[in-house]
DNA sequence: TACAACCAAAGAGTGTAGTCTATGGTTGTA
DNA sequence: TACAACCATAGACTACACTCTTTGGTTGTA
């Protein structure tokens, strides 16, 4: 997560013509799941209007820190709805710094909780390891 | 959850003879869900071959621990499969000592893996805080 | 006996998060 | 120019975990 972050401040935008391909092989993510995103509203590409062949979207680094964020967060067992939430808060700036810290003060808090109840499953599995163990089940 | 456990030893059998809106009582889980839920092969109620009136299922003190494990295990993040073999490791014979007790080592290294996962992301959560805080983004 | 409250079964509908197919057009290389 | 590889859109399909509706029968109380 932090990674992304770094990214948005080290890298030069290099690269503000990516087609979907491109992203889906920088992400690991597949082209349908990127298109699904942008139609969750996740991402969002811009089209050239100076090319009349086609209507290809176009998409820049700032994608890819999206996309390496959805990564993440969906991984911390946030849904698409938080992470638009997520993002908004991100890269807009709708969210006040407050704002930002009490985001992610709620996901810290909601993570002990989580971690709480895994040990408390962890302690109960054992001791019904122990009764099997006695025979007592 | 422990409580769940517990109560399997020390409580009488008091009431075996339950409808599934007493079940739905006791647990706070709707009748309709608790049907889903049989049908899911979850839970298992009885049926009185006495009675040739009605067709009315009867569940006993273990479908309230049942329901009460499946309650916790579900806020754990298991799957409804995975409370299934659960289940079938804690109720059924289907399993020697062995096949039990590997199983639940099973479930203590997946849960370790789990607490390991949450508590790389407080870190990265932890860290992206401090950006905020010290005006990085 | 009227009637509210309850029961089962089947199946439709919901929301989430994709995943896939079909169609038709575009681009790049041999 | 043939053709593989690419692109967009629309919409169907999937899995999970419910949630609700419909239909029709049963039980308990006034």
């Amino acid at each position: 997560m932090v990674v992304v972050f770094l990214k948005k401040f080290i890298f030069v935008k290099k690269n503000t013509k990516m087609l979907i391909n491109e992203l889906a092989k920088r992400t690991g993510i597949t082209a349908h799941t990127i298109r699904f995103y942008e139609k969750s509203g996740l991402i969002k590409g811009k089209r050239d209007e100076t090319i009349k062949s086609n209507n290809y979207f176009h998409y820049d680094e700032e994608t890819v820190e999206k996309l390496e964020l959805i990564i993440d967060a969906k991984a911390i067992g946030y849904t698409i709805n938080e992470i638009s939430e997520l993002i908004d808060a991100w890269y807009s700036n709708k969210f006040s710094k407050d704002e930002k810290l009490a985001f992610l003060d709620e996901k810290l808090v909601s993570l002990d909780q989580k971690i709480k109840d895994l040990k408390e499953m962890k302690k109960l599995i054992s001791q019904y390891k122990e009764d099997v163990l006695d025979d007592k089940c």
